[in-house]
DNA sequence: GCAGGCATGTAACAAGTTACATGATTAC
DNA sequence: GTAATCATGTAACTTGTTACATGCCTGC
């Protein structure tokens, strides 16, 4: 149900083609909310024949014709419905967790896997706090969209400052765990 | 792909019955990858076809036959090669954040709702620092599976928290962002 | 008598992934 | 010539969700 309104909430923000969208869904929106191009031309499609989106087709010259979407009258209202309906609380769904409790096999593949997810973690930290001081200066001049897309960059912030602070503490734990089995 | 091997890893823990199965996913395992219990039927029976569990039936008095599920030596060597793989880091997928960013339509609306993920993710929260402090009251002689299960638990109470100061900070921004509007 | 727990499943559908397919233009 | 970008799509498959279905036992 969720992506139609990420793609809804994004040609609210600027009208696009599916191709501009999968561009968006690469990053910005794309960091809360991943997206391929065939599940975007796909729900496009449904939601046209919903009335939610116009279509404009236009030619280029040099490029392919595009289909440029924009919200209806229809989609805003859907977009208000939505905004109105409670959402369910965000699940955690952690393939490394379930990992790491199957971790008695192989103690040594498990805590090499935890490192690569520090740094991948800890890279993709580094693109949003890059972001942050590139975009949002004076955040304390922000004000309607600029400060939700803010603040939708601090949630992601938290989130990632998170994970890599417990990726540190799992390693310490199983370096510490290892030391102590070896001079039993 | 995971689901099978959260299954996995969960008999490999402890054999049992698909509905047994169904109460952890409701709980502890389930806290960081959900499952409902015609999935969970669905994979046990593939499983079983690939050789990867061991069925036994179990009949029982004053309640209904059980079949109970064993990790097969094939499925052991399923979980290793698991292990070894490396797994696509963790990503978020937040209704929340895009709800944010379509904020402008309705700012009440939204903060409302993130008033409500915080209330159920404090209390989320408040349950996991619960099992924390019955189930591994003593952290520093943890070793071995509980020392991992009581790392999995930390993550969860990790999130929770960041998720909590998150909608703390939106709440705030937003109720700031109202006073100067009305001020203005 | 009725709700709730134990126990297993089927069927239909929605959402997400992976692979395949086409074709023009631009930059190296 | 060859790879990258722009641009749109189909098809097959896997996962996940929702609804339906059965039946016995226990406690109120």
């Amino acid at each position: 149900m969720a992506l139609e309104h990420a793609i809804l909430v994004s040609l609210s923000e600027r009208p696009g083609s599916g191709y501009e969208l999968t561009r968006r869904f690469d990053k910005s929106i794309g960091f809360f909310w991943r997206a391929t191009h065939q599940q975007i031309y796909r729900v496009l499609k449904r939601m046209d024949d919903a009335g939610w989106v116009h279509v404009e087709h236009v030619p280029q010259d040099g490029k392919p014709d595009k289909k440029v979407y924009t919200v209806s009258a229809e989609g805003a209202a859907e977009i208000s419905r939505w905004l109105a309906e409670p959402a369910q609380p965000t699940e955690l769904r952690d393939e490394l967790a379930i990992k790491l409790r199957a971790a008695h096999g192989d103690p040594d593949a498990v805590a090499a896997e935890v490192a690569r997810h520090r740094a991948q973690h800890a890279e993709r930290l580094a693109l949003y706090e890059a972001m942050e001081r590139r975009d949002f200066p004076d955040r304390d001049a922000l004000t309607g969209p600029a400060l939700h897309q803010f603040l939708v960059l601090r949630g992601g912030i938290g989130a990632e400052r998170g994970f890599v602070a417990w990726c540190d503490e799992v390693l310490t734990a199983l370096r510490r765990d290892a030391e102590r089995g070896e001079t039993r």
